[in-house]
DNA sequence: TCATAATAGTGTACGATGCATAGTATAAGA
DNA sequence: TCTTATACTATGCATCGTACACTATTATGA
């Protein structure tokens, strides 16, 4: 993949990167296992992505977290609250109206109108 | 729509602009009329963020142009080039794998599977 | 005629996010 | 013991969407 096409690529996810990290949140899940279990999905995202993007979602007060030190190293695990919650379903709604648009307009293009 | 949700929409459409203003210059157009093209779709754009993405992109080369001076008043008309066309087509390809991708996540959220 | 709106574009500055990079620290495996 | 995997924090950069300010012409209407 050219320079070009990744960079148009990353602000493609952009995003949808929060929309994918709260539907994974109805279960407590800590940082590292976000970035495998998302990896199983066929969503990539990096520790330098996930993290920041953990943090900054619970200071919205879209999660909340806790420490866990029982487990053999100290795990911090977040959940979706529950006004994360309605954000969320809300965000869903936005996104899936957006894709059914983009795609009317993409398919658009295989015609020639010239308006 | 709450200022938090609005700015979760904002990035949401992030990179997906490119991709409509790309899909709509298979024949020339200039910036106003594109805002209300894309309007009519159901894309709104600000007259803020075309203008400056129009010059971002034929700058990467994915956009040629040219100012009309015979109409009413100048038009700048841009059309996308063949380079334009080759990345337009990856990036749509990478955005159907990406929406497709997100949808199976949104949609297991609604089980409930520990892992 | 003069004010106003619509048209058409440029330029600057700011906030948000994704990522590269670097660093800390523990556990597990060869 | 050395390396790898695990788990998280912190800093800084690049990109993009938008607000805002600005210029300038054409069209409309009181």
């Amino acid at each position: 993949m050219g320079p070009l096409l990744e960079t148009f690529t990353t602000e493609l996810r952009r995003g949808t990167l929060t929309l994918a990290v709260l539907s994974q949140l109805r279960t407590p899940q800590y940082g590292y296992s976000l970035v495998q279990r998302l990896e199983r999905a066929g969503v990539a995202i990096e520790q330098s992505t996930l993290y920041p993007l953990l943090r900054r979602l619970e200071k919205q007060e879209l999660l909340t977290s806790s420490w866990d030190t029982t487990e053999s190293r100290p795990r911090k695990y977040y959940v979706i609250s529950e006004y994360g919650s309605e954000i969320y379903e809300q965000l869903k709604k936005e996104w899936e109206t957006m894709t059914f648009e983009l795609k009317t307009l993409l398919k658009g293009d295989e015609n020639d109108e010239t308006d």
